[in-house]
DNA sequence: GTCTATACCATGATAGAC
DNA sequence: GTCTATCATGGTATAGAC
């Protein structure tokens, strides 16, 4: 087998079991299995662990963006891509019960290990902090888009990690719907502020 | 020195040391170290890690309880004492932009190690949201009480969660802001449905 | 590029002297 | 109640045969 689908499988199985065990808790042994390796030809692929974790954060961040880019292009009104995102939470709501948000929780354990790859993988929130502002700017809300791109952001982290400790279904249905009701309120606002005119703008 | 006051010394130093660095990262010897005892001494007190585990839930338990009793006894208003549920974020700002919120951290490394001690941690949470309960049923809201509640909790998880991975304090400060004037809101939209008697008698 | 074998170390845990 | 000494396990990482 070509060494860049290994490469490639040995990362996705990492992805996976950081997500689902953490960083800490999964072992070489751990990945291998998985990708039914044995021990040493794995370092053939990968020196240190840190290496296949900078891997596996630099694939979360190409999907993010890819991610990104696909709700950019389903939704033409930025409201209709916000609501994308919050929608994350419902699509993604078994895994999210079960082991929390893949991006939250890998911060979380990076910034105990005091890990130098937790700046990296904050760099995911940043992607969808830019992207959220992007899109609230669009909205006509300028002067505090990135605050409101942090406070859905915020409230997104909010609901992942109750969500994962209480494992509650219609909490998360009910935050969500509050968060849509939320955004309805900043986008009429933006509207109002901006005039229909301009609204047709951004919005096209 | 007495067996009671070495045991609490080793749980004071676990709790502090499984909040900086984790659960599964502490090792025995790292808890030792800081109550500098011997690691073989160490297990004349605690036979497992589990055990260590157990009694440092218990002991954040305790201490949430207390905590939750001062909040009661200073605040006369329940608006007043949620008020003091959320001013933690500020108080606790600069350990919580470093280590994240205890509680909620726990929980999710616990739940990624499928660790049986989860449910123990996650009812920290619910001693709190029985506690922010009660404050919105005070506040005559008594239908929403329990989603309130959540949401105040999820709000305080995710700005905790955002505060760890970008490290702004400025952003923690705006969203206090924002969770005070939404807590005013409720108070009033309360009051207005129970009538200005009905107050009174449930804030005094 | 894949494998076996292995060095080396930290960990959780135990036994027994003082 | 505290210590030293020790063990078994499992982890990261390396060397080298095929």
């Amino acid at each position: 087998m070509r060494a860049e689908t290994t490469r490639a499988r040995i990362v996705e199985a990492a992805d996976d079991l950081f997500y689902h065990q953490g960083f800490e808790q999964t072992s070489f042994a751990d990945i291998a299995a998985a990708v039914k390796l044995s021990r040493g030809n794995f370092y053939y692929h990968f020196k240190t662990k840190d290496q296949i974790l900078g891997a596996v954060i630099e694939r979360r961040l190409a999907k993010t963006r890819a991610l990104l880019d696909q709700w950019e292009a389903e939704g033409a009104l930025p409201e209709q891509r916000i609501r994308s995102f919050v929608g994350i939470l419902i699509a993604n709501r078994a895994d999210i019960m079960l082991y929390g948000c893949p991006v939250g929780t890998l911060c979380a354990e990076l910034a105990k290990l005091d890990h130098g790859a937790k700046r990296d993988a904050s760099g995911i929130f940043t992607l969808f902090r830019d992207w959220l502002r992007a899109q609230f700017e669009a909205l006509g809300l300028a002067a505090e888009a990135d605050a409101l791109a942090l406070h859905v952001l915020a409230r997104s982290q909010g609901v992942a990690a109750l969500a994962n400790a209480f494992r509650e279904e219609a909490f998360i249905r009910g935050e969500v719907a509050a968060m849509e009701a939320w955004l309805a309120d900043q986008a009429a606002r933006g509207q109002a502020r901006q005039g229909p005119a301009a609204q047709q703008i951004s919005g096209g």
